[in-house]
DNA sequence: CAGGAATTTGCACGAATATGCGCATATTTT
DNA sequence: AAAATATGCGCATATTCGTGCAAATTCCTG
């Protein structure tokens, strides 16, 4: 195993576990605690974590807990939630991804829609509960800590029995050549599966989403349906998509 | 867990709750008062709360939050639920029902703790979102409304895939003739599947619940391995259970 | 292709850290 | 005042850490 290897995994499971244990990782990879005790300070000097004793965290451990959760959506994020949520029509199959931006969308959610809302996050399932008229369905699976969603086999057997009328995507980056991507390899497979799945796949994106690059790409450009961003945006950061033939909706 | 995600924790629940106790923490932790008192002491010398005898609080005393206070459950689900999470044994799998008094026993799970946790309820599995050492797996399907927990056929399915330790069931009613039972004959087949599928089935029960009989019966009395009720109870209430040989717990 | 430099890895060992227990003391409650 | 509880300290134990060092591998250079 090659040590850039053995770094990008840990940065990978740092991502999905909150969490890595040095201990752990020495079992897991086959290799003397010395060494990944190496590679946890190195990537320390880089920045990449923050080294604690017994192992590492990620440099901004998740900060919405329960008293900022609700306070940390910005206002750009509810603009988008607001204005996806007014697309869905009534009758209508709509896939949420997980992320704070897709809650904000199930919290928008007009009170009085009869809709199927399929998920795979609990997270976004608990912001319907007490939805009067969406039927509400979970994908179930092991949860990534880090995001709070359903991943691996069971949950890609169950995707696969949905087919959906929109699938609103959570990425974290989107670069006009690139196209629309996130960080974690096993999240990005999940995500094109659901999107192989809906008739229509849209992307809320924040400015600063725009033009950054992630290592696992989940999507072209042009597969996508639609980018919704907030209104107030640079019109030279959308050019490229535009030019792409990329309907962009200004919420 | 690790040194640094205590410390973490602590700042949290003191934003959140506006105390801390160094006995409950150290219950919830799975540590000796000795450890926690030994963090709260650093940090009080770093500024980062005030030590007061019994626990700490903040250093700002901001406005207790009432909404989130008012929340929480009944003295005795807590203690229910404190009860069961210590039964816990480190890389058991264990499959938890909805409801509030489960979310108990989710709440208290000693955080350093090695344990697989599957539920079909999305509500459960938030609870876990900042545990550092649960695998939370998570049993998909249509959501049932009233209680949030998914059903059908497809979480028919992937409950029988999971072979569980203790199963903690969720019940309305108890009562000494009729057995476990619950108002809905759908969340009963589901229950009465999980406890197939679990080693070991324990219910946690109120007082309230004792001598109570609903439309559908889950389980019959000499199915479950064990009653866990709150101590302070009548006897007479248990003499019936304890006749049929029903194991009695008092938390 | 030969040989030296650089890198990587594991091991040993002393230092640092974390944790639990006993016990004497301090504080609160009854 | 007595009992119950909480606290701090010292100590023992178990991990974990960092450093120096040697062996193995890879890279580089002439």
């Amino acid at each position: 195993m090659l040590t850039s290897q053995r770094k990008a995994l840990i940065l990978e499971r740092l991502r999905r576990d909150g969490q890595v244990i040095a201990k752990a990782l020495a079992d897991d990879l086959g290799l003397s605690e010395d060494t990944i005790r190496r590679d946890l300070r190195e990537m320390a000097a880089e920045k990449l974590l923050k080294r604690v004793h017994g192992g590492a965290l990620p440099l901004s451990p998740e900060l919405p807990d329960f008293s900022t959760r609700q306070a940390v959506s910005s206002d750009a994020k509810r603009r988008l939630g607001a204005y996806a949520a007014n697309m869905i029509r009534p009758g209508q199959t709509v896939f949420l991804d997980g992320g704070t931006t897709n809650a904000e969308i199930a919290r928008h959610l007009p009170k009085n829609l009869a809709v199927t809302i399929v998920t795979h996050s609990p997270t976004i399932a608990g912001e319907l509960e007490h939805h009067p008229t969406a039927e509400v369905i979970v994908i179930g699976g092991k949860l990534y800590k880090h995001s709070m969603v359903a991943t691996g086999a069971a949950a890609m057997a169950a995707i696969a029995s949905i087919r959906a009328d929109l699938f609103f995507l959570g990425v974290t980056a989107i670069h006009p050549a690139r196209g629309f991507s996130t960080g974690d390899f096993e999240e990005a497979a999940i995500k094109r599966h659901i999107a192989q799945c809906a008739a229509e796949t849209y992307v809320l994106a924040t400015a600063e989403k725009l033009d950054a690059a992630s290592p696992c790409q989940i999507l072209p450009i042009k597969s996508v349906s639609g980018l919704i961003v907030p209104s107030g945006i640079f019109e030279e950061s959308l050019a490229p998509y535009r030019d792409a033939e990329l309907p962009i909706f200004l919420a």
